[in-house]
DNA sequence: CTGAAAGCGCTTACAG
DNA sequence: CTGAAAGCGCTTACAG
């Protein structure tokens, strides 16, 4: 078997607690000398401490549970803009002698399930919506550290963490507005009372009411976070709507398929219709014209969702408020003055 | 605290033995009846087995590390290719009972730690490049079930997984010989005598040579697969070679860049080159024209990945090979005749 | 500054 | 078919 501290406290002539105490960095409990001696041992035997050992002695086991909705026999779902987060969760946790448990939800109960059975000290929620957050219970989640990433929930069981959206959707549709358009378009999937999606409708709405333009029902299109969503969104708009000279939408990739189907009826973005993204992904500048978009920092979100993570585990108090982080527009190709408003673009080149 | 066997144990009247061989569906052990009675308060009382425990009385942890290379203090690297590995990694080990631990590699002595710490009972390296598999040592790795998706190290270690790369060149190759092409690029990062680039290459110089085309190394760059390095390259080579009217890169995001860099000078795709990519990532169709690639089967990788691990644990010998998947052509826009070959677009039109 | 004891929640032989 | 004992490798009080 591998070594164990046993074996390091048999060789260096001392007993297991004081090896323990060396090896977790409890300096002021042994002298420089035997602490030296034991750090030696421990490298030449390559010593490994058991994380379910100390799991199941300690009450900490080091482990963050990263929870995604999954449906029961389906992969995780883990959008471009979701996968960035995971990475940069992973970094920060490891820096802090942390580990990612990666981990489908399928159903409630395995939340609690995946939080009880590993001991884990914490976990962020990736991708649930409010209404699925605002139902957690003591009884379902403990009081685990949880953080939960894009959540509006005021559930005080999960912090939230998320990027401003309303100010998003304020500055892109601003943007459209300062650009000359007013028959501006909302784009992105259903939502509820409460969410990222709803804050961003509201942040949309907000500017066309300051800005003296008439909130059209509409205007406002249940369009799937995809690019085939967003293509037969574009081809829908181009018939039904020929009007409208600018989309704000919910997220890059819809954005994407937006342009296409708006060009396969023949119309041009910039030049027929201006559309302004969400996420400022890789996409954005793969695509041409290159996608304007609002960029929020996913490594910055994901180093204070640890940042949270720690805090609580250290015995902080809850924040009383959600973190919210800035975001911001980033002008590219997409957005132009409407110029050749309205027809589609065949004669008017 | 959480409710634990003895509890239930306590409750049952029975032996905690008993409401271990139940929980364990060890069937044969227990009568029906008082199966049924402890089952029912291990659900009444909504019982989770502790995992730390479990693990360090038995010898399995049901956990699987995915180990990915990580810079030190950098984020993982995780390409969109691998990203849909790792959701299909997740839920195949989930419907098993095992649980995925992610974690970032920087040195290869945490390969160690991590297999160690958690006595993991398998583990996936993902993205580790074929030198760096065949350096791994029985110390290093111990007798973990091991797999490593796209090696070809020959390493008995470490399992391999991985898609027919050389026949995925070849079937690109060929197509683009098919459709007359005669002056044919190889673009993809820097390769060395092993792995998934050297055999895409050795695919390549194959169908040229069957074809009776002559190998010619000035064809053959090193391109970064990044949509940089393909925008870089594709500048370069309208500048150095403008008689290349076909590209097979390694990658869809290089391949991307390249069309972009291409544009930049003015040639167009497939008009003046026929590019094909590799992966059949969702970018291929967000693109315009959409991109010719290879598509390879992520899911199918994953699960036979799992299946392969499972295999290990269950005492079934090493097999003799590598697993090797299928792939095929996926045509679509970026690959035609040679029709206006040579020279720059500008004028050709 | 260091140590002996108890215990974390399980499973594994081994008895009956 | 069921149980009492030992032990997995640690940490946590508590003594000295």
């Amino acid at each position: 078997m591998a070594v164990t501290l046993k074996d390091i406290a048999a060789e260096a002539g001392v007993s297991l607690m004081t090896v323990s105490n060396v090896v977790n960095g409890k300096q002021a409990r042994v002298s420089a000398a035997t602490r030296e001696r034991i750090l030696r041992i421990v490298k030449d035997r390559g010593y490994v401490p058991s994380a379910s050992a100390r799991s199941l002695a300690a009450k900490s086991s080091r482990l963050v549970g990263l929870l995604v909705p999954a449906e029961d026999r389906t992969s995780l779902t883990i959008s471009p803009h979701t996968v960035e987060a995971i990475g940069t969760l992973e970094r920060e946790l490891r820096q802090l002698d942390y580990h990612l448990m990666l981990r489908g939800i399928a159903h409630r109960a395995e939340i609690t399930e995946a939080l009880r059975s590993w001991q884990l000290d914490g976990a962020v929620l990736l991708g649930f919506n409010d209404p699925e957050i605002d139902r957690l219970t003591a009884g379902v989640v403990g009081d685990v550290a949880l953080v939960a990433m894009d959540s509006y929930s005021e559930n005080p069981l999960a912090l939230g963490v998320r990027s401003d959206d309303f100010g998003g959707a304020e500055q892109a549709v601003s943007h459209l507005v300062a650009l000359g358009h007013r028959r501006i378009a909302f784009a992105g999937p259903a939502f509820s009372a409460t969410g990222v999606v709803r804050q961003r409708f509201e942040g949309y709405r907000t500017v066309l009411e300051a800005n003296g333009i008439a909130f059209d029902q509409s205007l406002v299109a249940d369009v799937e976070t995809t690019h085939a969503g967003g293509l037969a969104y574009g081809r829908r708009l181009t018939r039904e709507r020929p009007d409208v000279t600018a989309v704000f939408t919910t997220a890059d990739i819809l954005a994407i398929g937006l342009i296409e189907g708006l060009a396969a009826e023949g119309r041009s973005v910039p030049g027929d219709v201006s559309v302004i993204g969400y996420d400022d992904s890789d996409l954005a500048v793969y695509v041409t014209p290159k996608l304007t978009t609002v960029a929020q920092d996913l490594p910055d979100k994901a180093a204070e969702t640890v940042r949270l993570i720690m805090d609580r585990l250290a015995g902080k108090a809850r924040p009383e408020h959600h973190t919210t982080l800035g975001v911001r527009l980033i002008e590219r190709g997409t957005a132009a003055p409407p110029a050749r408003q309205g027809g589609g673009a065949a004669g008017t080149a």
